[in-house]
RNA sequence: GCUGAUGUGGCGGAACUGGCAGACGCACUGGACUCAAAAUCCAGCGGGAAACCAUGUGGGUUCGAGUCCCACCAUCAGCACCA
């Protein structure tokens, strides 16, 4: 009887589909519950990618390990079906986006089935569906009424091959991280939403979630938070003042020159005081020409011109001070002007270095050395140079020049980040649009709550506008509307949202993804709140995991829902490469069709290879001779049932290694670590292989380990071993500690920390009687050489040191 | 440049708080079955004749280091003039 794969899939996916067995619809039950996510798919037209199934079948294997612990799982599957792919084949074909996103929907979820992943599919959900958007833009409504959605006109990042603006996020070595387009900035009015806010909380509540840390790492990075000062500098001769900030306020006696940046409005306002007011003008201009990814570039040469006739004047030392325009000082970060301090400060160095300005050291090593400029330590730094200051560790010389400058009102403590608020709108077709009105007279007025959804018209024209506005700005019958607030004619905002609007709450509408009254039902959100788990790339990081913590903060503060973080856990997969270790892509001939891979051998074989390829969170390459070694493991498994004999309890040859093989994979599922779960299968495997013979029990816990990874060929061998009930309704299996331990050791014995020989001991067996056994052992190899010392480490080596 | 990760046979990779390096799989070699091949099964498989040598390199701590410390090198990812 061949393992005939096809055949046992398909059986088991019917049944699965037809019974609702992983329906999670008895939400309330007086069960403990457990939420496990995914990030779902964008349905893009090339299908699945193999890189998908790494992400699912991890989670389904944990799923299904905790339905058989017993609990009341939620693992939920659904599309971020908004986008650009589907408005730029609109573009080219003529297509309508809503047709190719139904008919890529449709063959995502075939391919989902046929891996046997035990989601919920009766709470499938599309973020292009109104009655889902409906809420994606009630919470923008809300947002707006919070203060926290508004409209700016402020350059942006646009994308000179998608036409659109782009959020900072998304853009890349200066282009665009979707088409690799260059991106320059423009001036344009955009709704943004004000992440900023938040800054601080979604720093301080990663302490209270399980991330892994290099994901909490990446995230405090790009929140960016430093702490410092703020601190006034006069403009002698003027009642002006230059405002800097400054992480090493402890260093301002070291301050000999400023820069500001040249869109910095100083020189505006001092203008007929400038001698040089044509030469500094030239310079705002040359750098007004550079976009942020070319004044980048030239961070290796620093540029500048020294502002003359004004001078700024130190507040500490009192002295007179220049002030200089250069690029790499930056408008958007701080207060755009920085007080310079050359011995301290990399930057500064190279800048004084090239235009000949004064370095004052004020900071020394703690044994006063001489050390090369610039010196940057702040561990070990003492203050020197610096008046009240000297002698004091940088630490707390930062403390008292702040208490200073507080008294004295010339500065105050100040924490800055390098987040910045979030560009909301994208000048296309394709996404949710954005639920306001602009009336002339009462200004910005968002939609009455009763009339959303607010539906994207139907178009047959995609292409953005010449001066990149959004195609629906031409669908004047759309645009125009009247006031929801006075009535009089009005017009519609015309811009969409970014695609990451609606993954930013969609788990929680999984809790209820039925509802039209709320996003979701109170009851339903405190029921399954927060996701105990959820795994996905580290691409989406500083993107999608920060907008949806932000999204999910305000939904906290405004008491729709129950906890301060969406997320109780979060890690990550790595990537799946090419067999050549690139990339896979169309061009290189290196993609593999997931659908191939099922057809030639099977889904179970496929999920154990997925697990088995590699290191859970690290890359690997795709690897068509080992997935031959899976599914040859499945065939083993298949044959076992010829090897079957009675016994309900372990035999006492097998009752170690099931022990042992139990702990083992339910530690390392926790753990994520799936490849050493599948060798121990294979191992286990081997045992029954060298015994000949398997019993009932052994069978059984055998197939409910490996269930959650091969869930079709488990079930049908437990349906044939005459079982009535299914894997699914098993518990899962338990050990016995006292089990797990062998009474038996092998210990080794090493002469000078080198293996020479092994003797066979009991566990806890007495010093003496090793000693005697271990010196017999080795006799001969010792010959005659002068024992120095032994040492014996309980049950586990014996070391002599000649 | 900064941050984080990684480096172990021909290959993918194991190795609990320092304690038999190379589990498991692939590839390979030999054997069984077969007229033959594939599939399957059995056995072997880091280098070296051996003493020994081997976990990116060089030092160190230790009875003992893949694991800890110091200094490097290489690769990957993210950030990049954030004061």
């Amino acid at each position: 009887m061949a393992y005939n794969f096809k055949e046992i899939e398909n059986k088991w996916q019917k049944k699965w589909e037809s019974e609702g067995t992983f329906n999670a619809s008895n939400d309330f039950k007086n069960k403990k519950k457990w939420y496990g996510l995914i990030e779902f798919p964008y349905p893009s037209g090339q299908g699945l990618h193999v890189g998908h199934p790494r992400s699912y079948t991890a989670l389904d294997v944990i799923a299904r390990k905790r339905r058989l612990q017993g609990y009341n799982v939620l693992f939920p599957i659904g599309f971020d079906a908004f986008g650009l792919p589907a408005e730029n084949y609109a573009i080219k074909t003529n297509v309508h986006p809503k047709i190719t996103t139904e008919k890529n929907i449709a063959h995502f979820t075939e391919q989902l089935k046929s891996i046997g992943f035990s989601f919920d599919w009766s709470r499938v959900i599309n973020t292009t569906d109104p009655q889902y958007y409906k809420w994606t833009q009630w919470i923008f409504i809300q947002l707006y009424k919070h203060g926290l959605a508004y409209k700016a006109t402020m350059p942006i990042n646009f994308c000179t091959g998608c036409k659109v603006g782009l959020a900072n996020e998304e853009v890349v070595n200066g282009v665009c991280e979707r088409c690799g387009s260059p991106v320059v900035q423009k001036e344009k009015s955009q709704w943004m939403l004000k992440i900023t806010k938040y800054a601080q909380r979604l720093v301080d509540d990663l302490d209270d979630v399980d991330f892994l840390e290099k994901i909490k790492t990446q995230q405090r990075n790009w929140i960016g938070r430093s702490e410092g000062a703020e601190v006034k500098f006069k403009i002698s001769g003027t009642d002006e003042e230059l405002l800097v900030y400054t992480t090493r306020p402890d260093t301002i006696f070291g301050a000999t020159y400023m820069v500001i940046a040249p869109e910095h409005q100083l020189i505006e306002k001092l203008a007929n005081k400038i001698t040089n007011l044509e030469e500094v003008e030239n310079y705002k201009k040359q750098s007004a020409l550079k976009s942020d990814f070319e004044r980048g570039e030239m961070n290796k040469e620093k540029t500048g011109v020294e502002i003359k006739g004004i001078k700024a004047i130190n507040p500490l030392t009192k002295k007179e001070i220049p002030i200089w325009i250069a690029d790499y000082v930056l408008s958007s970060y701080g207060t755009g002007a920085i007080m310079a301090v050359p011995a301290h400060d990399t930057r500064d160095y190279e800048f004084a270095t090239k235009f000949n300005l004064p370095i004052i050291q004020v900071v020394a090593p703690e044994n006063n050395s001489t050390v090369e400029l610039p010196f940057t330590d702040v561990e070990t730094g003492i203050s020197v140079n610096s008046d009240f200051l000297n002698g004091l560790h940088v630490k707390d010389a930062k403390k008292k020049v702040i208490e200073y400058l507080e008294e004295n009102k010339i500065g105050e403590k100040k924490v800055n980040y390098k987040l910045r608020d979030w560009v909301f709108s994208r000048q296309r077709y394709w996404g949710e649009p954005i639920p306001m009105v602009y009336c002339e007279d009462c200004g910005w007025v968002p939609l009455d709550e009763k009339d959303l959804p607010l539906t994207l018209p139907d178009v047959k024209d995609f292409l953005p506008g010449e001066n990149g506005e959004s195609p629906l700005a031409r669908h004047t019958e759309w645009v125009n509307t009247t006031c929801p607030h006075c009535g009089k004619p009005a017009k519609r905002e015309t811009d969409t949202m970014p695609q990451w609007a609606g993954s930013s709450w969609y788990y929680l509408r999984y809790m209820d993804p039925h509802n039209d009254k709320a996003l979701a039902s109170k009851e339903a959100l405190d029921y399954w709140s927060p996701v105990d788990w959820y795994n996905g790339g580290m691409e989406h990081t500083t993107l999608h995991l920060l907008y949806s913590r932000f999204w999910h903060k305000f939904l906290y503060d405004i008491g729709v829902v129950p906890t301060k973080e969406p997320y109780a856990k979060r890690t990550s997969h790595g990537m799946i490469l090419g067999s050549n270790g690139e990339k896979m892509s169309k061009s290189k001939g290196n993609v593999i069709n997931p659908d191939d891979i099922l057809n030639e051998f099977g889904a179970d074989t496929f999920r154990v290879y997925e697990m088995f390829m590699g290191p859970f969170d690290q890359t690997a390459s795709w690897s068509m001779d080992s997935i031959r070694g899976c599914f040859k493991f499945l065939d083993r498994v298949w044959n076992l049932q010829n090897m079957l004999i009675d016994g309900d309890t372990y035999r006492k040859e097998t009752e170690k290694m099931m022990n042992k093989a139990i702990k083992k994979v339910s530690q390392d599922i926790e753990e994520m670590k799936f490849n050493t779960c599948v060798s121990t299968f294979m191992t286990m495997m081997n045992e029954f292989t060298k015994l000949k013979t398997i019993n009932k029990a052994e069978f059984k816990t055998f197939i409910t380990l490996l269930n959650p990874f091969a869930p079709h060929i488990t079930e049908e061998l437990n349906e044939k071993i005459s079982a009535d009930k299914p894997i699914s309704s098993y518990d899962w299996p338990k050990y016995d500690e006292a089990k797990t331990i062998d009474d038996q050791i092998e210990l080794p014995i090493q002469i000078n920390g080198k293996l020479k020989a092994t003797i066979m001991i009991d566990l806890d067996e007495d010093e003496s009687s090793i000693k005697e056994k271990v010196h017999e052992a080795i006799e001969d190899k010792i010959d005659g050489k002068n024992i120095k010392k032994e040492i014996y480490v309980k049950n586990k080596i014996y070391n002599i040191v000649v």
